[in-house]
RNA sequence: CGCGGGAUGGAGCAGUCUGGAAGCUCGUCGGGCUCAUAACCCGAAGGUCGCAGGUUCAAAUCCUGCUCCCGCAA
């Protein structure tokens, strides 16, 4: 099958390799323009257009895939299918209907759960035991075509977007070369997704990693490992932004809390409030939330590079009763 | 030329404005105390202060160029 390979980020970087490992024909790379990025202001290549280029790939970087001329250059190719994982571009009807095989899409959720742009990072957010990727036939919709093959795995306590991001990667392009022959051979029969148990998930923001102190420990502590590695947890320090990379839910304080709520109402103990350091320790730091204490065990303050919390403490004194905002 | 912070013994920082003996908290090593310890006490090792020039009697500190790291923004 000649097969037009179409992705921007690292996620789709893996499929890519796969199939030209696979000894699968890519007669081209579609990829968004380069866009200029980083402290410097540089031009950037996306990480697809790196990895065509270096196997000497055709690359075309369509402003608006839609447009007359881009589906014209598609139709040059002569594809048999179009693979697409995180492409980042709406397909047009015309576009989907070209190739014999129509588009096939790599989506790193199981479908119909978390249709959209962040898929993997709303697994964790929302505390999912499983999570996984779909491969499925594209239709005009967002993420609501037709299931083809689909594969599961845990999601582990540790796991943040970006470990799983790794690990969906890897699983998309495994079950994207188990999926393609027997999509030429018609042994697949696709499944329509079930609407009434879809999700859409938006796409992530900065704004969405802004730790609300008000919230409970266990979803602020899924707020650090779902938006990490973009666009991180963060809160403020001193005026100054402070990332949180790593946290943990403490279970000892709030046995402490119940425990002497219980029996003499302790004199007019005001309350900690939320953001407030209840304690620190050689190597963590004990903030009050919503409901229950986050401990803080990885950080980074602004300007400076991220550190685990003993180190941060060395150099940085903080000390209870200090708000984090 | 997008804006900004930073580079100081192994780690995290102070010192830089107002040039003039290399400091803090920890770690490491040795010794002591202790039933014991990640606790405490005593002692020691370890730094061309990112690189290259310049100014000066004297530069971590002032000037110039460069490299690398990071936050914001995209």
């Amino acid at each position: 099958m000649k097969i037009v390979f179409m992705g921007t980020p690292d996620f789709a970087v893996g499929a890519l390799e796969a199939l030209l490992q696979a000894g699968h024909e890519v007669s081209a790379v579609v990829t968004q323009p380069d866009k200029q990025k980083g402290r410097d202001r540089k031009l950037q290549f996306s990480p697809v257009k790196e990895c065509a280029l270096a196997h000497g790939l055709p690359v075309f970087q369509p402003e608006r895939i839609k447009a007359p001329e881009a589906v014209e250059e598609l139709k040059r190719f002569e594809a048999d299918i179009f693979v697409v994982a995180a492409f980042g571009q709406i397909l047009s009807k015309e576009i989907l209907e070209m190739p014999k095989y129509g588009c096939i899409n790599i989506h790193a959720s199981l479908l119909p759960k978390y249709r959209g742009a962040s898929p993997i990072q709303y697994a964790v957010l929302n505390g999912d035991d499983v999570t996984g990727v779909t491969i499925m036939q594209m239709d005009e919709g967002m993420d609501t075509g037709d299931i083809l093959t689909m594969k599961a795995i845990p999601v582990e306590k540790d796991d943040t977007g970006g470990s799983l991001f790794d690990k969906l990667s890897v699983l998309g392009a495994e079950l994207l070369i188990k999926t393609l022959p027997k999509i030429e051979s018609g042994d697949i029969i696709p499944v329509k997704q079930q609407e009434e148990d879809a999700v859409h998930v938006r796409m992530l923001n900065k704004d969405m990693g802004k730790i609300d102190w008000e919230k409970d420990a266990d979803v602020l502590e899924r707020l650090v490992r779902g938006m990490n590695p973009w666009p991180s947890a963060y809160c403020s320090l001193r005026g100054k932004s402070l990332k949180v990379w790593k946290a943990e839910v403490s279970g000892e304080e709030q046995k402490a809390e119940s425990a002497h709520n219980g029996l003499f109402k302790h004199t007019e103990e005001k309350k900690p409030e939320p953001g407030e350091v209840l304690s620190v320790t050689k190597d963590s730091i004990h903030v009050q939330t919503g409901k229950g204490v986050l401990v803080l065990k990885e950080v980074q303050l602004e300007g400076k590079r991220r550190m685990p919390v003993k180190d941060f403490l060395l150099g940085c004194q903080v000390k209870a009763g200090e708000v984090l905002e």
